[in-house]
DNA sequence: CGGATTATTGAACCTGATCAAAGTTCGTGG
DNA sequence: CCACGAACTTTGATCAGGTTCAATAATCCG
């Protein structure tokens, strides 16, 4: 990487998932470069807008949540620095859920039209986007499993694996330690419990010398433990992936 | 559909999310051709599997599930009649899930070659896989947010309402009755709640005058108040679609 | 520095789980 | 076609995980 040029998260989490041919990467560059500054809890998208580009998180967290009728919230993903939505949002009519950032967020935006430019041009890309998607299906589906057959500790421990591998992948932990801007209140709207619960079941692994709480980041002191706890299998991450047949 | 023709879920299906030109009809008649009758509880793959072709279910009902260390089991989606696995499957090492028929049924396959033949050859097609995906993703985020936010007798009607709405949308139903081939104890495994406690939900939902239940089928007496306790909202099943600019 | 948000703890309560048993329905083989 | 066993449904009684309500402490942000 240059000195000049800054470095894009996105294009290095797509390389996790496939090889990008140079021009491949300029395009990318070059289709990113209108990313501007977002500060915290504002709303990339909300539930019932009309999709219009892909949104792209260059840097600093979001999610995606939806609000029930009595105004409870559920958190649905996290994302993080090089995740971006749905490379097909565009054909939808209505958006079923938002899209806010967590923090202050660097958040580019393509066009349906010029991500099909990319799509089809670079095939390198079209293989990491479809399997980045295959993905994010895989993550939902863990969070759906631990919501409906995993206890509180178990599931607050699972989603800490999570976080802790994603933000691993991208270079975002300093050994044990993962910087963590989620409060309570946003990781008990995930975990589809109560904040005060979660309070008490992080103790509880405080406790048991299982991780470590700071404000704005964990350190996960007993990772086989945490691990054990939670039931994690890390496949749903995709890690592991099948060699490319031929470019 | 003339005499000698055998309706094909799958095609009916996709046209509801796209046009179909004739011969991506033809095509994709060719294509599910290969269809073979299965028995009930089969699995069409394991969580650990190499995935193969995609499985395209033409008839019958099957789900997508995963087995917890301590023997639990998730129900993460049903599949219905026309209804298929993701498209870019092969793109994987390892499922991180398992697929199974839960009734007898018509299962077709088509190669990752073949598949990416057919979405290069005809964009409605393509179109209406897309949207396919985006809605089996909405349908995901809206059984994280039951298991999360809402009470078991509000996700019990939610997933019926579901069901109801989906089964309807292909021709499964009769007015207001649904034939439903799950037991309480897949349901259950969906809601995760336990069939004991969901048979209690349903014979509550029973005594209120909400639904019917038989073996084999539910009628939603009065579908008003099962949305209204469910707090549902169809918008994740995006019926209403942004219409397509140009072919 | 001061108001607002977040974290922590306590006590009472309630939804849903667990354990147990009886009643139904269904498929299969005799 | 009936009998049998297996799987599913239903009900009761008890228990526990997690919620709710409430209050205090800590931290952040402007």
């Amino acid at each position: 990487m240059g000195l000049l040029s800054v470095r894009n998260r996105f294009i290095e989490k797509l390389r996790n998932f496939a090889t990008l041919s140079d021009p491949a990467e300029a395009a990318l560059e070059a289709a990113t470069r209108n990313a501007s500054k977002l500060p915290a809890r504002r709303d990339l998208i909300r539930e019932g807008d009309r999709p219009g580009p892909v949104f792209v998180v260059l840097d600093g967290w979001a999610c995606r949540y939806k609000i029930l009728p009595n105004g409870g919230r559920q958190i649905l993903a996290y994302l993080m620095p090089g995740d971006c939505c749905d490379l097909h949002i565009g054909l939808l009519a209505e958006m079923d859920h938002g899209i806010q950032t967590i923090t202050p967020a660097q958040v580019a935006t393509i066009s349906g039209g010029e991500m099909d430019s990319l799509l089809t041009d670079h095939r390198g890309f079209a293989r990491a986007m479809y399997i980045t998607q295959l993905v994010d299906e895989g993550t939902m589906r863990a969070w759906i499993t631990s919501m409906g057959r995993r206890t509180s500790k178990e599931r607050a421990s699972h989603l800490l694996c999570e976080l802790y591998l994603r933000a691993r992948n991208i270079g975002l932990t300093d050994g044990i330690e993962l910087v963590l801007p989620l409060s309570q209140i946003m990781l008990a709207d995930s975990l589809g419990m109560t904040p005060v619960h979660l309070n008490r079941v992080l103790k509880e692994l405080r406790l048991s010398g299982t991780i470590q709480l700071r404000r704005g980041s964990v350190a996960i002191v007993d990772p086989a433990r945490l691990a054990q706890i939670a039931g994690f299998d890390e496949n749903y991450l995709h890690r592991r992936l099948r060699p490319a047949i031929a470019g």
